[in-house]
RNA sequence: GCGAGAGUGGCGGAAUUGGCAGACGCGCUGGACUUAGGAUCCAGUACCGAAAGGUUUGUGGGUUCAAAUCCCACCUCUCGCACCA
């Protein structure tokens, strides 16, 4: 009686004994090269879903696949812990984000152990332990002394569900990233972070990137948005001031013929003050700040605005311009002011006929001449400029140079450049986070909490309030403190870090979780970073991946880290996507309330969604907990691994699932069931001609699925090609028959095959491969095994099947020993049977060769 | 609107450099074993056709001895950006 493949009675046998023997726990080590593999750290939530089990299988292929490489591998976990949903669960719960975070974290950490991924637990961390958000304060108090963190008061995205502010990153066409509700714009005080000042450096750096997703690379790209242009001064008409612009077309400046301000701009309200124009322009800035961001940027919206009662000179051709206050200006970007262009530009264009301003037409398309008064709209393509005094008869392009010379030497501007990005705000309202160390004095103004006197506690004893507001703004023994210049009484800051901080530079303290000297070990740093390989969710692509890279430049500077990149490779995991289920009664429905077809409610027919996403909300999630229990880890590891490649989504399939668990029986029973043949030999090593044909060809599979598992983990993370290489290998060790006068060679060579699938499969299921290992006899871990070599010349086919075309089409193969020369192929394809029945009668013109792969004959 | 990516059997996917389209798995069909099978093992399975053969990688063209792969036009879907001066 064989034995059969029961999950429950291995697994947890075998990772405790992994923990237990710390077979994950690395040093930094010389005469090993360092690898080092992260994935992003979760948000302790309460559960792990299926998106953390897919990255962190693949993830682990990997992390093994390395170790048995000879590779000295890094591969932590932590939790990424502070953040609004704690707060929340806390208010709901009646309890505290650190009790719900620690309990969470607790919970999940046991599922990932569970799951038998390779972590350093050693190097856990945790977010919200003051043991690390205590040398985040010590970074951003350096960052304070390099201006690089500084305080203004501006107009920030406000979210009333979450009472927070928000980054432009975390606005998602106009609604907040994490709880959909709409935001609006709030004149606060706020900590930023000079993230601009490092624009140019992030861009460019953009091109050395060549190991991450092309599609990341665009969008931050886009994100950083830099284009290149040219600033002008235009001066008031009273004398009393100018408006700088920023433009991209500095080609059409003589056919500028008035001003847009943005409503936020300052000069907006000042203008028009003291002029008949001053209460319209009061009531349409305080219509335009009543408007939500989507009403505001939508492409459809009106242009519309409204005569500020001033005016301000081209500074070329000294025509008075009247300024406008305009909805589509956007103060956050370049200036907040814009010279118009009705010809040359469709915005301007419309604004102009709406308030009947003229119209000036610089640039003449090749072979046309346009017409004020019949321009239906704007132009904005090349052309050749007119009305532009000295500058007519030039090609635009140049003229954009040309004019940008001139009005350099004029004082009147000057070539710029300017970007999408905006500083990185920071504050957050809230009381989960790591606490922003200043104090404010009367005196002294904000200053940074000394060195001496950090952490600044984020204080565990306050209870949450109902209304979401922070606990901190209520709590005497945080707020009130000694100014640390004057000693005057003085008032902390209750504003926390955005959570994104925290995910700046973790990866970094990784190496080094337990340094108490300071934020960072250099040496330590130096040996493990830059991360070799992280593996995460697209959905980080902007926020999480450019805030890191940013950060770690800031470390840079503050001579922490040696590196500009944190992360070499990036590999982006597609989603986990389930059937959705819908009743037109009862909404989205879970997959056992379909009763054959029916909604189990109300007996109405069920419509079968398309694959989405999984969320609890489309009720299409699966439970890990549940897999496994029905299961075990493996089977879903598996299936994880196998359904798709890593960067596309994967559609989920129970059916697929069961696929996975009876390939791991299959497997399970090829050792056992040979297990009388091999138990007391040892893998094949002589030479293959003293091997029957079918051992030979065994061996053959064997070495060929070496190559392909190989070559397909390291080069290309297709963990799904691999699998099906190391299927057809069981397929082949299956379709062995029982050889009457049993070869000597038998048992070595199939213990070959065996042994090598185990090892192929170990870091795809690491739990069957290392209960199967062990019954194969070996005493130590496969984790130490070494990753077998395969031997191009046992890998190497005898005999190659050449395909032989007429005319393109396939027609006939040939068998022939993988020797055979070139003519020697040609004749034997022209003289095969098949073949001849299509050239017979005919003229071959000519014979194609593709060595090794087939022979194609023209005829005519 | 701009930018990026994708489109291959009933399904997930494979085809790495222009060279056998559909590996592997799911599902389905049949067989063996069996008291039984939703276990296991074996075989078959793109489409049309009795066969010979023909057709087939979103659509239409092109380059080539040869195209899923390269080029042009178009359609569909996904993602990102979206009044950015």
């Amino acid at each position: 009686m064989i034995s059969e493949y029961h999950p429950h009675e291995i697994e947890n046998k075998w990772q405790q004994y992994w923990e237990k023997e710390n077979l994950f726990t690395v040093t930094e080590l010389r005469d090993k090269p360092k690898y080092y593999l992260l994935e992003m750290f979760p948000y302790p939530t309460g559960r792990i879903h299926m998106g953390h089990v897919r990255n962190y299988s693949i993830a682990d292929v990997v992390a093994r696949f390395k170790i048995m490489r000879g590779h000295n591998v890094l591969h932590p976990i932590g939790w990424d812990a502070f953040g609004m949903p704690a707060e929340n669960a806390a208010i709901e719960h009646k309890t505290h984000p650190s009790r719900w975070t620690y309990d969470n974290i607790a919970y999940m950490k046991s599922q990932l152990k569970r799951m038998g991924f390779s972590y350093d637990w050693n190097r856990e961390i945790a977010t919200c332990d003051v043991a690390y958000y205590r040398w985040e304060q010590l970074i951003f108090t350096r960052m304070f002394e390099k201006n690089l963190a500084y305080k203004k008061r501006s107009w920030v995205n406000w979210c009333e569900n979450c009472k927070t502010v928000l980054a432009n990153e975390q606005v998602e066409a106009g609604l907040c990233w994490r709880c959909g509700n709409e935001v609006t714009q709030k004149e606060l005080d706020q900590w930023f972070f000079r993230i601009t000042a490092y624009a140019e450096e992030l861009l460019e750096g953009c091109s050395k990137l060549t190991g991450w997703p092309e599609r990341v690379l665009t969008m931050q790209k886009n994100w950083i948005g830099k284009s290149e242009g040219t600033e002008i001064i235009f001066p008031l008409e009273n004398g009393a001031g100018e408006i700088t612009v920023f433009t991209t077309r500095p080609d059409t400046l003589y056919g500028a013929t008035f001003m847009s301000l943005a409503p936020e701009h300052p000069l907006a309200v000042e203008l028009a003050q003291g002029t008949s124009q001053e209460d319209a322009v009061t009531r349409f800035i305080e219509k335009i700040k009543r408007q939500n961001i989507i009403q505001r940027t939508a492409e459809d919206t009106e242009k519309e605005g409204v005569f500020t009662g001033a005016y301000c000179i081209n500074p070329v051709t000294n025509r008075k311009m009247p300024i406008f206050v305009a909805n589509f200006v956007l103060m956050e970007y370049g200036t907040g002011a814009v010279m118009a262009v009705p010809t040359h530009d469709q915005r301007d264009f419309e604004f102009a006929e709406k308030y009947d301003l003229p119209l000036v037409v610089v640039i003449q398309p090749p072979g046309e001449n346009l017409d004020p008064k019949t321009m239906g709209a704007a132009y904005v393509e090349d052309g050749v400029l007119v009305n532009s005094d000295q500058f007519d008869g030039m090609p635009n392009r140049k003229a954009m140079t040309s004019i940008t010379e001139h009005l350099a030497s004029l004082n009147k501007g000057r070539k710029a450049v300017s970007y999408r990005l905006r500083d990185w705000g920071i504050s957050r309202q809230r009381y989960w986070g790591a606490p922003i160390p200043i104090i404010y004095c009367a005196k002294c103004g904000a200053v940074p909490v000394p060195e001496t006197d950090l952490p600044v506690v984020l204080p565990l004893d306050l209870a949450m309030l109902e209304t979401g507001h922070s606990p901190l703004l209520y709590s005497e023994s945080f707020l009130k403190v000694a100014c640390p210049k004057c000693g005057g009484s003085a008032r902390r800051e209750t504003d926390t870090m955005d959570t994104f901080v925290e995910s700046s530079w973790y990866f970094v303290r990784y190496t080094c979780p337990d340094y108490r000297e300071g934020p960072l070990n250099k040496k330590k740093v130096d040996y493990w970073m830059p991360v070799d390989q992280y593996i995460g969710g697209i959905e980080h692509a902007i926020l999480h991946l450019l805030y890191s890279r940013f950060f770690t430049r800031v470390l840079r500077d503050l001579g922490m880290v040696t590196q500009d990149e944190p992360f070499t490779n990036l590999l982006t995991q597609g989603m986990v996507r389930k059937e959705t289920m819908r009743c037109p009664n009862h909404g989205w429905l879970l997959p056992d309330q379909d009763k054959g077809g029916v909604c189990g409610l109300c007996n109405v027919p069920v419509e079968i969604g398309r694959k989405e996403k999984m969320s609890k909300s489309k009720k299409n999630v699966v439970d890990p907990d549940d897999l496994i229990k029905r299961y075990g880890a493996d089977t879903i590891r598996l299936f994880c691994l196998f359904a798709s490649p890593p960067e596309k989504d994967l559609d989920w399939s129970d059916q697929g699932v069961d696929g996975s668990f009876r390939f791991l029986g299959r497997v399970w029973r090829m050792v056992y069931a040979n297990l009388e043949t091999i138990k007391d030999t040892r893998s094949f090593q002589g030479k293959n001609d003293d091997l029957p044909e079918d051992l030979k060809g065994l061996r053959r599979k064997v070495h060929q699925t070496i190559r392909k598992a190989t070559e397909d983990i390291e080069e290309r993370f297709h963990f799904n090609t691999a699998i099906s290489a190391i299927m057809e290998l069981v397929n082949s060790v299956y379709q062995l028959e029982p050889s009457p006068a049993d070869s000597p060679f038998r048992g070595p060579v199939l213990r070959e095959a065996i042994e090598t699938t185990v090892i192929l499969l170990s870091p795809i299921v690491p739990f069957i491969a290392e209960e199967l290992w062990r019954g194969l006899g070996y005493t130590e871990s496969i984790v130490k095994a070494p990753w077998p070599h395969y031997d191009p010349a046992v890998a190497a086919e005898e005999e190659m099947e050449i395909v032989v075309q007429v005319n393109g089409k396939l027609r006939s193969r040939i068998t022939i020993p993988a020797t055979a020369a070139e003519e020697k192929i040609k004749a034997a394809a022209q003289e095969d049977e098949r073949v001849r029945q299509w050239t017979e009668g005919k003229t071959i013109v000519k014979v194609i060769y593709v060595p090794r792969k087939l022979v194609n004959m023209v005829i005519k």
